[in-house]
DNA sequence: CGAAGCGTTGAGTGCTTTCAATAGTTGTGG
DNA sequence: CCACAACTATTGAAAGCACTCAACGCTTCG
């Protein structure tokens, strides 16, 4: 899964070996023998801070991005006052996407720290699709990914306690850390409680609440943004706990089909 | 938006003009003159039954649907005993589109009723695709329309009041109706408590409940999955409340970009 | 050093759930 | 055709989880 790293594509953009797009689209240049062609995209690298915007929601679509360094919130505000976090984004992610339908972004992305992104215009986007014929179906496949996702997090903020959430959410975290080599016990939020609280759809001292409960239980030590994680096992326990609902209703198939 | 249906398209399958592939598919072929191509398409006319499984969660992906009559859930089930529905679909939906990402599908649909549905296996989609150029942008665009849609469930489902759960949920089925040419204040449901709750992330007893109190608000009149709406003026409103939680941090813009 | 944002903790309330009982509805088999 | 079983829907009472309100340290930054 790691392996891009290890082979060395000197056809492409050095920053490109950590883009989503590059495990589809590169092997797809390289048989084609057209690695020239990649490099007639020319992408823009951006410098995002903490507190800036990398789109807004109902602004035009212009470009995708890819996360390079630092993570960033998604969110929409729908009726006055009321936020909701869509997802956390750490590098190698492509943000903005899901625009395609309405050429408008559905989601405001808000850097939670300093970050290098890489900008794809929509025009570079379309030479893309056009010179390497795997994109398209990736695009198709990033999308479908982020369905998911969205599918799991309605899961969990119907269906799971508080606790089950934050663990949940931990768990993830530690997953996605580990993926990338860094350490999959001890690590800094780059996001607030109020964040979270906003993606578990949680207030925020119940966030507080539980990571004390958590650190009680001696399940992790916490402080302000600094975690570390002492007993996965009982978190993948906690995370598992659900407020009950048994629901063993129509899952008997009728009839077969005619 | 209805007006494809005043339209002679003699060169298309009666039933495609209400396929969410059509709108978009049509204006190429016709435009290209290859209307020939469009009868290459194969696809399989089913009867589905109330009950039966159009497909399951993790079957592999081998056609999607659209949904001629009758009407769908989808839902996934995680961990044991839950299930979460993810919505309900009626005619002209397309069905199975976001499997495109593992080739399995994500989730299971399931008839509420006796079902028409008109099934494109894989390999026709691709000669479709093919053939019709403006059909690749069509599912793009159609996967986009879904997250937007997860977006709002999400939203709903973490921010806002049991009541305003449900009236949101009878006025966009209202809407489906009216747009639809039915009536937009009198329908029948096809679906049960249970899986109305299930989506709203609620308990079948609260749902239950909030239906009596609408009728004793006169806001509609219920019996059974007899519904009659009564006040949508109402209901809008009630489906705008929610149970608080200010939420004004961040949103400023802290500098510019680099 | 003061202001503003972030995080924690406590007390009390309430919305929603759970448990439980009852009826209406549907479908199947004797 | 009736009766029983299974499912669906409604209603009541009680309990609990998470929220709201409120106050207070801690940290950051101008």
């Amino acid at each position: 899964m790691e392996n891009h790293a290890v082979i060395d594509f000197a056809f492409a953009h050095s920053h490109c070996q950590q883009c989503s797009l590059f495990p589809y689209c590169q092997p797809t240049v390289k048989r084609c023998g057209e690695t020239e062609k990649f490099h007639e995209i020319k992408t823009q690298n951006l410098k995002i801070e903490r507190g800036e915007h990398l789109f807004r929601e109902n602004s035009p679509f212009n470009a995708i991005y890819s996360i390079r360094s630092g993570s960033f919130k998604t969110y929409t505000n729908s009726e006055f006052g009321k936020e909701q976090i869509l997802g956390f984004y750490f590098s190698g992610t492509l943000l903005g996407l899901n625009a395609l339908s309405t050429m408008q972004h559905i989601e405001s992305a808000l850097a939670l720290e300093t970050c290098s992104v890489c900008k794809i215009s929509l025009e570079q986007l379309e030479k893309l699709k056009s010179s390497i014929p795997a994109v398209q179906p990736a695009l198709l496949r990033i999308l479908s990914e982020e369905i998911q996702y969205n599918h799991q997090q309605l899961l969990m903020i119907s269906k799971k306690s508080a606790e089950a959430r934050l663990a949940k959410f931990l768990l993830t975290l530690s997953n996605h850390f580990r993926k990338r080599g860094f350490s999959a016990t001890e690590f800094n939020l780059s996001m607030t409680r109020n964040d979270i609280a906003g993606l578990l759809g949680l207030a925020v001292e119940t966030v507080s609440r539980i990571f004390t409960h958590f650190q009680e239980a001696g399940l992790l030590t916490v402080n302000r943004r600094n975690i570390v994680l002492l007993d996965i096992d009982g978190l993948m326990k906690s995370s598992s706990e659900h407020t009950a609902q048994p629901l063993d209703n129509y899952i008997v198939q009728k009839k077969v089909a005619s």
